[in-house]
This record gives C-alpha cells, sequence and structure tokens, in this order.
DNA sequence: TTATAACAGTCAATATTTGGTCTATTTAGT
DNA sequence: ACTAAATAGACCAAATATTGACTGTTATAA
C-alpha cells in the first residue's frame, strides 16, 4: 500500500466518521474554523497535519490518538544519562555507518 | 490541551521513536526520500499529513495506524440504502439545523 | 417529481511547507 | 580534552496547502 493511497484512506474514513455523526462538511468546517476547502482537501487525503489534528479532535478521536502515539516515556538509563544535557542524539560509532537499525531501547 | 500543544507533542514522540530505533534526522530524511529539513519540521510538530505517514511507515508504525483510525465499514441498513448511489452525504430536515450531532449509526 | 442542501471541482491570491545551503551549538567517540 | 557527528536555526526559491468565490452534480426532504 502506498503512501498516497494510504493518505486517500485516511480520508475515507475521517468522512466515515463525520457522516456517522450525521454532520456536513460545512458544519465541521465551521467547528474547527477551517474552509469547506480544507475539509473537502482532508477527506481526499491532502493537507496539513494541523488540520488533521483539528478535525480529529472535534470529531472525538484525540484520545485514540494519545493511544496510537503513547508516550514511551525514556529509559531509564537514558533518563540518567540525560543529566545536564539539553539535547538527544542518535549514537554510533564513529566510522562506520550510523547504525543498523535495531533497537535496543537501552 | 490546544492543537498546537499536540502537534508539537506528537513531534516529541515520533523523536522519540526515531531515538528508540538510534536511527539519525539525516538517515531517516534519506530512508522516506524527504529532505532533513521536513523532519526536523515534523519533530516540531508542523508539516504535511504525507510527511508524517511516509515517517510512520518508516518507524513501522502504520498497523498502529490502522487501529488508531479502524475502518468503521458501512452500516448494513446504509450500504442497502447506497444501491446505486455514487456519493453520501449527512442527512437532516429542510428548514432546521442540519442536525444535532448525535450518530445513531443507523 | 421537484426544489434545495450537500458535495465535487476549479481558479486566483495568500500562507505554509519543502528542499538546499549555510552557520552555530551540543553531544558522544576516541 | 579534542574532534566529528547530530541537531538547531535561519535564509531563499519552489512546491503545496489554504481561503474565498464560483459553477456543476447528486442525493434527500417535501
Amino acid at each position: 500500500m502506498t503512501d498516497t493511497a494510504i493518505e486517500a484512506e485516511v480520508g475515507r474514513r475521517l468522512r466515515e466518521l463525520r457522516l456517522r455523526q450525521n454532520r456536513t462538511q460545512q458544519a465541521l468546517a465551521e467547528a474547527v474554523t477551517l474552509s469547506l476547502n480544507s475539509i473537502k482537501a482532508l477527506e481526499n487525503g491532502k493537507g496539513k497535519i494541523s488540520t488533521l489534528i483539528a478535525v480529529l479532535r472535534e470529531l472525538g478521536m484525540l484520545q485514540e490518538l494519545d493511544q496510537f502515539l503513547p508516550d514511551p516515556g525514556i529509559s531509564p538509563l537514558q533518563l540518567a544519562r540525560q543529566q545536564g544535557k539539553k539535547r538527544r542524539r542518535a549514537t554510533g560509532s564513529r566510522g562506520g555507518e550510523p547504525n543498523d537499525g535495531q533497537d535496543s531501547a537501552w
């Protein structure tokens, strides 16, 4: 499934959610203070993340969003290591490729 | 929690996921065929939906996305009513406000 | 059946994102 | 401690999204 296909599918599902609540694109647009065109575009698989979030909130899906991208927290070891540091970065050996993509979580 | 705050939080969690896999913004950018700037912006809570989806795929979160926005399917009654129709719309009485927002699912 | 609301599609102007490049800061490997 | 990699931040030009207005199509209430 291509990225474009997924975007389109997201749009379809958002429309389905809206219709389940029997709401109009126009009404939804007004509720989120966005234009009707933006809603159309969103349901057609285009748009900004901010638009998506606004609509999700209005449709009452924010809790699901939190489940979807749960706050992973920080592993204790990294937390300990973070003392006084302002940033975190990916680590790796100097010469070679940065890493092999295996996640160890610590 | 404001929309902007949620966007920022999404960015933070995406960064956390990336770091758990010990990957570089640069490496991630190359993996999804996007610019480093786009990844920076995304982790800062800005960007397009297409960018978000590409990164989610690369981080292996597409299944979670499917759970988050599950295909609601169509209720049998609506399916029956949809015979030969090309579109679906929100319904409502002619004169008054379109609807009260209660979802009946059928 | 008919009138009209809901929706699709387009256009021009504006706003935001993206890509590319550069500089500065900070973290981690040695 | 030194040094290089990872990241932040700003800049510009190009691409894309948003808005508002308009026209055409389709489904539903009456």
